[in-house]
DNA sequence: TATTGTTATACTCTATAACTATA
DNA sequence: TATAGTTATAGAGTATAACAATA
């Protein structure tokens, strides 16, 4: 989405939940692209590499539960880290259909490096809200999220 | 994007501001659909009758530019609301380059009633937070929409 | 038979380029 | 020459279906 908000929208837009997420989702990505340039990938790849990086390896069907994405979109993503060198997959010893997907030395610095931006970056985000808004809209999201009272 | 939360986690995604922002749309854009099925239309698709429906007739364009989206997206957006029967284009007689796009009287109809299920859907969707929490954030998304501070 | 990874494929969304008609 | 609308097309992003290897 390259349409920064051109459109002033009166402010009709602007009491829309749909148009107002939207809209703040695609400035950050825009916010996020710029900070994580100079490490060549993207704030997805970023989030990748972190929940590879977490603690234990893990097999690429797990990472793809943990991230919420389809396995077949798992396998794209870590195709491009291991091209960049961030990512090994090795065959499992004690399941041979599984990938144990580890992070190269590249990969853990580069990810530490990336990490450092991003928080930055999320930060400065945030900043026009000021310190306690902006903690309360963080707790706010994932509220959001956690809430499942179908 | 159907690939609800399904990984719970943990918590290392829970504070990535790209990953909240971006699972919280889905699911909106989710309640939305439930929410706007009766109408036949999406939450995009009320947002620009919304704005087609505002005060004076405007030209596709100027639609466009109020949405924020590319006028090649809005052709395709008017194509689809006048199938429905709820827009209509009539040639500008001032300028007779442009477009200028009408609510019918079905379509004025069905803005207020699926307005008001919008309305209600986000008004359930926000809950979890409380009344107060909730004005504060749709208050702070409008902020950072809004700040231009680059 | 079921699961993991993979590939091929298709679908959605949206932008760019080029065309038509008007100005 | 420039603008409004349109069409054709291409590029992301992601899902479904089918296949191979392994369990």
């Amino acid at each position: 989405m390259a349409e920064t908000g051109s459109g002033a929208a009166g402010d009709l837009l602007a009491h829309r939940l749909g148009y107002l997420l939207k809209h703040v989702q695609a400035k950050l990505a825009g916010e996020s692209a710029r900070a994580l340039e100079p490490f060549g990938v993207d704030g997805r790849e970023l989030a990748v590499l972190a929940v590879l990086g977490e603690s234990r390896p893990i097999s690429q069907l797990e990472g793809a539960g943990r991230l919420g994405v389809d396995r077949t979109t798992m396998v794209a993503l870590v195709d491009r880290l291991e091209r960049l060198g961030l990512v090994e997959r090795r065959r499992s010893e004690l399941d041979r259909r599984k990938n144990v997907v580890a992070l190269t030395e590249h990969g853990e610095d580069l990810l530490r490096r990336a990490e450092d931006a991003r928080r930055r970056m999320e930060r400065e985000f945030l900043a026009p809200l000021g310190a306690e808004d902006a903690d309360r809209f963080v707790r706010s999201l994932r509220l959001l999220l956690a809430d499942d009272s179908r």
